[in-house]
Order: C-alpha cells, then structure tokens, then sequence
DNA sequence: TAGTTCACG
DNA sequence: ACGTACGTGAACTAC
C-alpha cells in the first residue's frame, strides 16, 4: 500500500494526506489559489500573502506527518528503505544542482531550422493538395487522412490494422511503409516526410526556444523521481530525454543545444549496460564470457545464432541479433519479432528457439523471475527496488502483459539503480575537487557534462571512474565518453 | 480529456 | 481463440 502510494504519481500531496492521514478538514487546493494550468493561471508568487501563508503552512505540515506516518511502513522493507534513503533521497539534492544548471539553447540557431522546417513543410503540403484535387486539409487530421487515402485516392485498405479503441485505420510511419510496399503510391512518401518534419518544428524547434528562462537565459528541465514504475527518471517541461537523434535532420536539433563560452560539453554513455546486467542477473556464461571478452555482443549474440564465425557477421546479420535479443528482455513473440526483422513467424520462432538454446540463462531468468512475480506479487531489482505486478496471477492478455513487464522491469530497474548511483558519486567527486564542471542531464543510460576547457581531462577521468566503479557486476562496466562545443558535434575522447 | 502518433533509451 | 516488445512525455485531433 506504501509503495503503491508513494509510485502512484498522479496521488499528490492532498490525495495522500486524506488517504493516508485521514484528515476530516478539508485541504485548499493549489488550484483554487492560482487558477487550473491555462490561459488566467497565475503563479503562487502572486497569490496574496494571506492566502499563501496558510495554504504554504499546510502543505508542510502535511508533509511532516505522512513522514511520521509513512517512514514506518517504509522501514518494514529493509532494502525498500535502503534504497530511499540512500539512493533517492541523496540523489534529490543532485538533480535539483542540474534542474538549476540548466543547458544554453542558441535561439538564432532554432529560429533559422524552424524557418528552414516551415518553408519545407509549405511545399510538402502543397504537393499532398495535389492528390485532393488541389483542395487543403488537415494532413495532421487522421480522420481526413484515412478519408483521401483509402476513399478517394482507393488505396487498398485490406490488411491495414486498427487502432486500439476507435478501431479507426491505423496510420503510424510502419503502416505507411508496409503500404508502400504493397500499394505503391507517391503520397505515401510525402505524408512520411510531412509527418517528420512537422513533429520535429512543432514538439522540439517551436518549443524549446519558449523554454528559456528570462532570468538564466537557459533551458531547465524537470526530472520525476516518480515518473517511471521501473525506477528510472523521466524528464519533462521540456522532456530532454527524447531530444532527436536517429535522423540526421533530427539530430540538427541538437547543434541547438550549445555548451557555455569557455566550457565543452562531456558526454559518458555506459556501453550496452542493460545487456551487462542481463548477464549479470542470469549468471549465462556464454552472455558473461561475451562481456569478459570485450565482445562486439550483437555479432555474438549473431555468431550464436547463425552458427558463422563473428568475423563473418554481416550488417543484417547483426541487426538481427539485436533485434532479437533485445526481443526476448521486452517478451518479445515470434508474432512481434517477425515484421521487426522481416522475416517469416517460422523463421522468427527459429531464432527465438535458438537464442534461448545457446543462452540457456535466459530461459532460466525469465521461469524464476516469473514464478516469483506471481508467488510475491512482486518483481525486484538486483538492489530490491520492487515492482508490484499483481496481474501475473490473472488471466488473459492483461496476465501476458503483466508477464512482459515483469520479465524487463528487473534489467531495467537494475541499470536505473546503477545509474543513480553513479550520479550521486560523480556528484560528490565534482564538488569534492572543487571543480567548476557541471552534471546537466541524465538520459537513462547517458550523463552530459559541461566543463570549462581546462577540466575536460580531469573531468573525463573522473566520471568514467565513478560511473565504470558505481557497481561491481560479474561483468565490467563499460563507458565511452565524447566531447564537443554543442551536442551534436561530439566527437570521442581516447581510452582513459 | 481520450486517443493516436512519435521523439528518446 | 486471443494478442502479440519494455519504459517515458509532448503535440495534435476530436469530442
């Protein structure tokens, strides 16, 4: 109930209080003070010190007696209790030192894409019109999409899936692409190319530069401690954890994000660490082995699977593999993987059957993790972080679910802690050497640093000590680190 | 506000 | 017969 309570991020203070307090006085609501998010809201410092004082009073009041009420039920659960107060609670003041650091954005720079972006997406609307007679509409609409697509233009509709409650036609990027292929038709291309760009300029280029704050001329995100069940953080207002990367016009983005005058950005990303802790966690010794050996672990794991030497392993072959095996920690089926790797369900089970035959730890993980799931109603990190999953023990899709969660929720959990705990050292290390270089973001398995000039090798040397050391697994702990002056433009630092 | 889509690890 | 890969946050449409 604690638990469930304390991870339930849409419980606020007032929901807990009453529920956990039972408090018979009714609590004033921040809404009622500054107005529900919109176009009147004001802020709290403009609430009249009158009503402020007492709403302020209350709400740490409030605070101080769920701790009273709480912290007994939390220490019932000694690695539960471990991890908050030794791993969340010292890594609240750290995230509150990068919340306030915040990452310089070049406005001209995101000015001139978001010009670029806007001209670009004219002509593509214009030459979709084409296909409607000339005629506009909303591209964005997928009602009016589904309409010109399957209606007037008569594409085909037959074997194009439906989305999950309206049952309307499924219109995502692998649809568009499957229909390409067995329909051919020049739209198809320039709703993909539309839909790119327009999420690009409308979710990043529009609306970081409105992000900046006045005061630092910054852009400062928000980390949840609460935001993830797995443990991990997640960032929002802006989310900076889902800055583009995977195109190249979306990387662009990211030359916006420029590094202070005299400083460099550092950035240290631990090498496959979900795949270490999976190797870690099922004890595999082929997975191990791999990991000892400083493999290439995607041409392993495909050497493994196609019986050819990995100096053999062509690029499909690899991608593939990681396909594969990533598959099986999300409960991955021959159904699921078979369009990702495009091929047959028969060819899918083979590698599947395969995957487990050679990694024999992994069929072993995945019974014991499910068995004590469904006996504890619970799942756990290697540290204890748990995750409650009472459905394991129902029946149907939602117990198939439950089932995939519970078989990721460990690894993922596991790395999270090792993360935190990596932020907390290279924290205390930073300050420790009086070192001016700041930690600005996390992005799950990623740390950015920015450092003035003279630092970056003290500073490389420090965090990847701290990060490769945060936890001893039966595995090495592998860190690369790049530098550049904005977040695009990185480039690697040698071997420490 | 629900639903859909898509950006990231 | 059923549904089909984990974890997020934001923009957008339609109601």
């Amino acid at each position: 109930m604690l638990a469930a309570a304390l991870l339930d991020k849409k419980k606020g203070l007032k929901d807990l209080a009453f529920y956990e307090l039972k408090l018979p006085e009714p609590m004033t609501d921040i809404e009622e003070l500054i107005g529900k998010r919109g176009k009147n809201q004001i802020v709290f410092a403009d609430v009249p010190i009158e009503q402020a004082t007492p709403y302020a009073a209350a709400d740490a009041d409030m605070t101080m007696r769920l701790v009273a009420a709480l912290a007994p039920q939390l220490a019932e659960q000694a690695k539960v209790n471990e991890i908050f107060h030794k791993l969340e609670m010292p890594l609240l003041p750290v995230l509150v030192r990068m919340e306030q650091a915040g990452i310089g954005l070049d406005e001209p720079f995101m000015r001139e894409l978001g010009k670029r972006m806007g001209d670009q997406l004219e002509r593509l609307e214009d030459e979709i019109y084409t296909f409607n007679d000339r005629v506009k509409f909303n591209i964005n609409s997928g009602d009016q999409l589904s309409d010109l697509l399957f209606v007037k233009l008569g594409i085909p509709a037959d074997g194009v899936p439906r989305t999950d409650k309206t049952k309307k036609y499924s219109l995502t990027a692998s649809v568009f692409e499957i229909l390409q292929a067995k329909n051919p038709h020049p739209i198809i291309d320039l709703i993909l190319r539309y839909r790119q760009l327009s999420k690009l300029k409308s979710t990043y280029v529009d609306a970081l530069p409105d992000l900046v704050n006045p005061e630092t001329g910054r852009v400062h995100t928000t980390y949840s401690q609460l935001g993830a069940a797995t443990g991990r953080l997640s960032s929002n207002d802006p989310n900076l954890q889902n800055i583009p990367t995977r195109t190249d016009e979306g990387r662009e983005i990211r030359r916006g994000f420029v590094a202070a005058p005299g400083h460099i950005f550092i950035a240290a990303d631990y090498s496959q660490i979900e795949l270490r802790v999976l190797a870690h966690i099922t004890q595999d010794a082929n997975l191990v082995e791999a990991f000892l050996e400083g493999q290439d672990i995607h041409a392993a794991t495909a050497s493994q699977l196609f019986g050819v030497p990995t100096s053999k392993i062509d690029k499909n072959q690899r991608r593939v593999a990681k396909t594969v095996i990533f598959g099986v920690i999300y409960g991955i089926s021959a159904f699921g993987l078979a369009p990702r790797i495009g091929a047959s369900r028969t060819e899918a089970q083979r590698l599947i059957d395969e995957l487990f035959a050679r990694f024999p730890g992994l069929r072993d993980y995945i019974d014991s993790t499910l068995a004590q799931g469904r006996q504890q109603g619970y799942v756990h990190s290697l540290f204890g972080r748990r995750r409650y999953m009472p459905e394991l023990s129902s029946g149907g899709p939602r117990r198939a679910a439950a089932e995939r969660e519970a078989i990721n929720a460990p690894i993922q959990s596991t790395a999270a802690d090792i993360m935190k705990i990596a932020m907390i050292r290279v924290d205390e290390a930073l300050r420790q050497r009086k070192l001016a270089a700041r930690m600005l973001l996390q992005v799950h398995d990623e740390l950015i640093f920015e450092a003035p000039h003279a630092e970056v090798d003290e500073v490389v040397q420090l965090v990847c000590e701290q990060m490769e050391g945060a936890h001893k697994l039966n595995v090495p702990l592998k860190v690369d680190v790049e530098s550049g002056p904005n977040w695009e433009e990185m480039h690697e630092i040698a071997a420490h």
